[in-house]
DNA sequence: GACCTTCTCACCTACGTGTTAAGC
DNA sequence: TCGCTTAACACGTAGGTGAGAAGG
């Protein structure tokens, strides 16, 4: 099982470099309503948290890490009715930032111990917030999220090197200032622990406790 | 005004490599009374915070800073009518544990442009507790905090390669299991964010709230 | 009016403090 | 008893949530 995307190869790696996306179960039931993740003036993280595991690296080579987000079209989109619908072309995309894991560089042997996570990268509509961890999107457009592994000690020259690059389907999604399908709000809210003062849990209603 | 030591020294450097000690007035009050930190099981910082400036590295080569805690001296100590005292022979020291700047590697002009913390040491006296971020120390000793700087990109050969080594006299300290000083808890508490709760406001004391 | 964005808010998580009482 | 250590605790800082009202 392996749905993620490999674009680019070179040698000296034992084996295929895999990458196998944390939280899967989850990701899957947001993507099966839509995800949508708000983007905000002053950044917000996404929920679920983009984590991974990767496997197949060369364990003394050194490597960097690092992930962004691109568009999946041209289009703008509109919840209606319901769903999702085309609401005409795309404005244009802010110019691609990398966000490089603060680990970077490390050993093969590092990253493929444990999971790697960019939970703290912030998803911004102002492009006045183009600054280190904070990635500009527009908003009601649809993105994917995709992590590059380099290896390479400098961190000055990614850009000029080959690169590994990975893309998981159930990761895409919509970019809102307020979520539009109830489904995901009610998602979010079981799932994500920040939000737990928003969750029913019966008779511990607002209502109940301003009596 | 340079009070502190420099060991080792190579060429390639512009000027000669110098570190500034960041709220030396407030480590100065600490080392007028004698400062204490406190050692925990699970970890515990520093306060004050170490912080530093660095100035006179070349701005296009890549360094690597990291800080270790070292013994002063082979005493075991006591607070005595309140002094410390000599109180016997001090334990085996744990072998010395460098704390790498996250930041690492990274530029000369990237360190010289901003203050560099390492707030988030912790301090432990547990053994088992020997992980990363964390430095054993034993209770009752007294330790002197240093700063290296390797000039190199390479994080996993740091210690085969030269350094330069700085010392601040008003940073050290003694490590106790509770404060000892009455001075120092006072210090403690009027500086330290974390301990706003404890300051006495006048009027507003723990009595004046249970009422 | 309909749609989207922005701001403030109460409510959480997460964790850094000294205090206190208990333990050894 | 005394000296030192540990763990639970109340009270801070710091910051991540969606709700709801206001704005464009």
């Amino acid at each position: 099982e392996n749905d993620s995307q490999q674009e680019n190869l070179s040698g000296r790696e034992t084996q295929d470099v895999q990458l196998e996306l944390c939280d899967k179960e989850l990701w899957n039931q947001f993507s099966s309503v839509g995800t949508e993740m708000i983007v905000t003036k002053t950044g917000r993280r996404m929920f679920p948290g983009y984590r991974i595991k990767v496997s197949g690296l060369n364990p003394d080579e050194k490597y960097c890490l690092m992930m962004d987000i691109v568009n999946v079209d041209e289009n703008r989109y509109k919840f209606l009715h319901g769903e999702w619908a085309v609401a005409g072309r795309g404005e244009a995309h802010h110019p691609q930032r990398f966000f490089l894991h603060p680990d970077s560089p490390a050993k093969g042997s590092k990253w493929m111990n444990e999971s790697i996570s960019f939970h703290k990268v912030k998803l911004t509509n102002s492009v006045e917030q183009n600054i280190d961890g904070k990635v500009v999107l527009n908003s009601m457009h649809r993105y994917q999220p995709r992590v590059h592994i380099v290896r390479t000690d400098d961190v000055y020259n990614i850009r000029t090197l080959p690169m590994y690059t990975f893309a998981f389907p159930q990761t895409v999604f919509i970019t809102v200032t307020a979520y539009q399908n109830d489904e995901v709000t009610k998602l979010k809210i079981n799932n994500n622990p920040f939000a737990k003062g928003f969750r029913d849990e019966g008779a511990r209603s607002k209502k109940t406790k301003l009596e």
